[in-house]
DNA sequence: CGCCTTTGACCTGCGC
DNA sequence: GCGCAGGTCAAAGGCG
């Protein structure tokens, strides 16, 4: 609200960056996350720090996301994760929820509301804005919240093409690096690959730029985002090449919200690294 | 017609 | 226990 960025066009990149110039989150594993446990991070290349293997990395960050191939690897991934895949909460009964909403959503998935859990596994992966434009997956935005301490809002998306899908999305934009995204995902898909999106409808709505809404664009951001959905269309083929289901990841970067945070500290000189080493965007 | 985004309200977890 | 902040819901309206 505050801020509008148009993260519609964020989510629709970021799990395939076959070009990207991007660079992931396991660029963290300096002295500055002494309060964060290696051991928070599974298989992670050697040298994070690499530059070179920004795209790879992000590539196999997200192919996890692709298909479901072991949600067991993924639920016990983290010694300190008490994240689950099951649709049950134990913490949380929401029944004052389950009151005000009675079966007449049972049509969703049995999605409990606010998960905010302190070690959650989440996945991160950190997109540059002109590679957000391919998404093998349907992604349909279900809320924006400013975030504290960040000018920029979060977007909170869940995957549309099942409706029993756990997958979830949240994409915000790096307050250090405002060229760049970080894509923080949170559950797994339980269907294939779709071949192709549901819809585009809606996803491409432009609000009237007629004076408060015309401020609402005034952010760099926005500009920026704009830029890359005009890159859209030379990311097509790039999706073309990537729809194919992705074999299963075999690096994947898990973290929990310490490490989140932390991350944004250092994402940006970690990510100019990255830019540059790319060719810069 | 179906899916999408937008957005305010509501709910929950967490820190104090 | 209270308040804050994050996360989710759902109605309204737009687009293909």
């Amino acid at each position: 609200m505050d801020l509008d960025w148009d993260l519609h066009a964020v989510v629709r990149g970021c799990t395939t960056t076959s070009s990207a110039t991007t660079t992931t989150t396991t660029t963290t594993t300096s002295s500055s996350f002494s309060t964060f446990p290696a051991e928070q991070l599974l298989s992670l290349s050697d040298n994070p720090f690499e530059a070179r293997t920004s795209i790879e990395e992000l590539h196999h960050l997200c192919k996890p996301f692709f298909l479901k191939p072991h949600p067991h690897s993924f639920q016990t991934s983290s010694p300190l994760s008490s994240f689950s895949y099951s649709s049950s909460t134990p913490k949380s009964p929401h029944k004052k929820h389950e009151q005000k909403h009675p079966p007449t959503h049972s049509q969703h998935a049995p999605t409990p509301r606010s998960k905010r859990r302190k070690n959650q596994v989440k996945k991160v992966c950190e997109v540059a804005a002109e590679n957000l434009s391919s998404d093998i997956w349907a992604w349909r935005k279900y809320g924006q919240k400013p975030i504290k301490g960040s000018p920029y809002p979060r977007g909170y998306y869940r995957c549309s093409s099942s409706k029993g899908c756990l997958a979830r999305k949240q994409v915000e934009r790096n307050r250090s690096d405002p060229t760049m995204f970080i894509v923080t995902y949170t559950g797994e898909h339980n269907h294939p690959v779709p071949t192709h999106r549901n819809s585009l409808a809606g996803s491409t709505r432009h609000k009237p730029q007629t004076g408060e809404t015309a401020t609402k664009s005034v952010s760099p951001a926005t500009s920026e985002v704009a830029k890359s959905e005009s890159t859209e269309e030379d990311m097509e083929h790039l999706m073309k090449d990537d729809k194919e289901p992705n074999e299963f990841g075999l690096t994947e970067t898990v973290v929990t919200d310490d490490f989140f945070e932390g991350l944004e500290e250092l994402t940006g000189s970690a990510t100019n690294s990255a830019a540059t080493a790319a060719g810069g965007s």
